[in-house]
DNA sequence: ATACGAATTAGAGCGCACTCTAAGTCAAGG
DNA sequence: CCTTGACTTAGAGTGCGCTCTAATTCGTAT
């Protein structure tokens, strides 16, 4: 498989491909006599988990210390195993506060919908309206 | 309050108070005799609510549309409501890829733990290994 | 008086994850 | 033969959301 028909097949562009591959995150393509990459469709597995880790929001930069992991191969399941279950926790810890935070968004939006025509300069609608301690970002968000 | 004492309180640095000042996130602040920006404690309503829209992932162009029609004020609801909900809507679809790509993982990482010491060179364990329709990210990730 | 800390501005720089350009090679079809 | 189109490379450019620098001005404490 060439690189076109891999980028039809995995969804990523012939761009990407080549780029993951600069960088590491797929392993280096054997090329044929004229020096194209030349695909084995096992690769779409790998791509595919790739595809998942970024779907969680991983950073490269984890995707590629897995990556290394997984070419080393035999031996380096432990840590393989780390890097998923930090990163699932991470996710788990954001997927609530984003619940929480479209339950006031709900919130927010049935004022509106409950106001149609009328309504003042009031940005915050009947509920909530005390506010003291600011701030939702997450730890790993916030850069200071 | 001065500039110092909101971003201790809001949680933003007081450079991306200004940077959203800047782009028109945050309305243009009163300075003082001094031209220091002079707060009022309800800004921190404003910024909470945007430190919401940003967890939940909107992107900062989104949020300058709202916070353009906030400024009009009154007349403006239904986009409001509209921009609110269409990005809800994005958000849900976004948290059940999510949910979807944690299960998988979840199922991987329980692969890795019970293999503990042995395993060859299997990178996708004993579940899953059939493969053909590869690709999760949401259409709005996707560039091309 | 002066030193300090906290603010101001315009604008540069950064990290991330791509995305594209330019110039060139190559195989197959008309 | 020659065009077409898919590929190759190195490296530049993009969009996002900040984050920081440099030079300067204040108000306050010693």
């Amino acid at each position: 498989m060439k690189i076109g028909e891999l980028a039809k097949r995995s969804g990523l562009s012939a761009y990407t491909i080549r780029y993951y591959e600069r960088i590491g995150l797929l392993p280096y393509a054997d090329r044929d006599q004229s020096s194209q990459r030349d695909y084995d469709a096992s690769i779409l597995i790998w791509i595919e988990f790739l595809g998942r880790l970024r779907t969680i929001g991983m950073p490269i930069r984890d995707m590629l210390r897995y990556a290394a992991l997984r070419e080393r191969g035999v031996g380096t399941e432990m840590e393989r195993r780390e890097i998923l279950e930090q990163h699932r926790d991470r996710v788990r810890i954001h997927a609530a506060e984003l619940q929480a935070c479209l339950l006031v968004l709900d919130t927010k939006i049935a004022g509106y919908a409950g106001q149609e025509q009328r309504m003042k300069d009031y940005d915050t609608p009947p509920p909530e309206r005390r506010g003291k301690p600011v701030g939702t970002r997450s730890a790993r968000t916030r850069g200071h």
